[in-house]
DNA sequence: GAGTTTGAAACT
DNA sequence: CAGTTTCAAACTC
C-alpha cells in the first residue's frame, strides 16, 4: 500500500487535493468516519462531514465494514482504535487470520493464498518484511516463529513498524507482481528481481517463485527463466513443474485476477475496497504525527494539522494507489 | 533435521 | 546510492 510518509510527503496529487482544508485547521474536532457493518461484509463509508468534498470522494472509494472513530482524545493520548482493544471498532468476525485482500485492497491472486505459509521467524519479531505473513499484511497465525509481535497484543509495535516499513517504501505493501506495462498481458514482477546464483530458476527468485518470467527491469545475472530458455523447457518437462505450465495458460489468456478486479473495478466506476491493514497503516501514520507532535509539544491546533495533514497524504496515496489499478491517469 | 545457499530487506 | 549485514526461505545432504 502506498499511504504516505517520511521522505513520501511531497507525493503526487496530494497538493491538487488541497488537503486539508482551511476550515479544519483552527481547532475544530476531527471528522469521524463511521463504517457501518453489513451483512455482505462491506458497505458504504458514512462520513459525518459530508460538506468537506475530500471526505465525500473518501466515502465514495472507501467501503469497509465496522467502525472507525478517529477522535481529538484519541489522537492525543494514542489510544487509536485498535482490532483488539477499541469499543468503538467492530470488525467482521472472520477478520483475523482470513484476510482476503492485500494492503491496497485487492484481492489475494490465487497465487498469494495457495503460498500462505506458516512463517518461521526467529529474529524479525515478524515486524519486519522478512515476514511473509507481516509483508501479506496478516497477522501471524499459526505460525513456528518466535517473539512475535505481529498479532493484535501488540498492535502499537506493529503500528510503528508499518509505519518505519511505509518510510523506507511507500510501496513496500503493494503487490509485487503487477500488469507491467500499459498494455502487457502477462503479469510481472514489480521491483524485478537481483538473482546471482540461481539462474532465476529456483524458488530463491522471487520471479520465478511467483511463476512468471522474468522481465527488462530485472537485474538477474545469469538469467535463464525466459520463453525460449532450454533450461526453463528442461525445468517445466518436469513433472512437478505442471502447476507452473498451467499457470502460463491462464496468463496467456489474460485473466490474472489482478486484471479481473481492474475490469471489474472499471465497470463499477468508484466502487473499491480497501482492508483493515490500510486503516491500521493509515491508523499508524496518524498516531506517529500525534507522538511527534506531542514530542515537539507542540499546541492542539498545530498537532491536528499535522494529523490532517498526514491523514490527506494517506488519502491521496491510496486514491493513487486506487486510479492506478483502474489505469486512470493522475499527475 | 542440520547445515548451506540464496537473495530480499535492512542497515551503514 | 553502493556496499555490507541480517534475515528467513529454499535447498541439499
Amino acid at each position: 500500500m502506498a499511504v504516505a510518509g517520511g521522505n513520501h510527503r511531497a507525493s503526487r496529487g496530494y497538493e491538487a487535493l488541497a488537503w486539508p482544508p482551511a476550515q479544519a485547521r483552527d481547532g475544530a474536532a476531527l471528522s469521524t468516519i463511521c463504517i457501518p457493518a453489513s451483512s455482505q461484509g462491506k458497505t458504504d463509508l458514512q462520513i459525518s462531514d459530508t460538506s468537506n468534498p475530500m471526505m465525500t470522494l473518501l466515502g465514495q472509494f472507501l467501503s469497509v465494514p465496522g467502525k472507525l472513530d478517529l477522535s481529538e482524545q484519541q489522537l492525543d493520548n494514542g489510544s487509536l482504535p485498535t482490532v483488539a482493544s477499541s469499543a468503538e471498532f467492530h470488525p467482521e468476525p472472520d477478520l483475523q487470520g482470513s484476510t482476503k485482500v492485500t494492503l491496497i485492497g485487492l484481492p489475494l491472486s490465487s497465487w498469494d493464498i495457495k503460498s500462505r505459509k506458516p512463517c518461521n521467524c526467529t529474529k524479525s519479531q515478524c515486524l519486519k518484511l522478512y515476514c511473509d505473513c507481516f509483508a501479506n499484511g496478516d497477522f501471524c497465525s499459526n505460525c513456528n516463529c518466535n517473539n512475535c509481535y505481529n498479532n493484535p497484543l501488540h498492535e502499537t509495535e506493529r503500528f510503528k513498524a508499518i509505519k518505519a516499513c511505509l518510510d523506507r517504501n511507500p510501496e513496500a505493501f503493494l503487490p509485487k507482481i503487477g500488469k507491467g506495462k500499459t498494455g502487457d498481458i502477462k503479469p510481472r514482477h514489480n521491483k524485478g528481481c537481483n538473482c546471482k546464483r540461481s539462474g532465476c530458476l529456483k524458488n530463491y527468485c522471487e520471479c520465478f517463485e511467483a511463476k512468471i518470467m522474468c522481465s527488462s527491469i530485472c537485474k538477474c545475472i545469469g538469467c535463464k527463466n525466459y520463453e525460449e530458455s532450454p533450461d526453463r523447457k528442461t525445468l517445466m518437462n518436469m513433472p512437478d513443474y505442471t502447476d507452473i505450465r498451467n499457470n502460463e495458460e491462464d496468463n496467456s489468456m489474460s485473466t490474472s485476477a489482478f486484471e479481473m478486479l481492474s475490469e471489474s473495478r472499471k465497470d463499477s466506476q468508484t466502487t473499491a475496497c480497501i482492508s483493515w491493514d490500510i486503516i491500521e497503516a493509515t491508523c499508524a501514520c496518524l498516531l506517529a504525527q500525534a507522538e511527534e507532535a506531542e514530542k515537539e509539544a507542540y499546541s492542539i491546533c498545530v498537532a491536528e494539522q499535522m494529523i490532517l495533514e498526514e491523514f490527506g497524504r494517506c488519502l491521496s496515496q491510496i486514491l493513487h494507489s486506487e486510479f492506478k489499478s483502474q489505469g486512470v491517469k493522475v499527475e
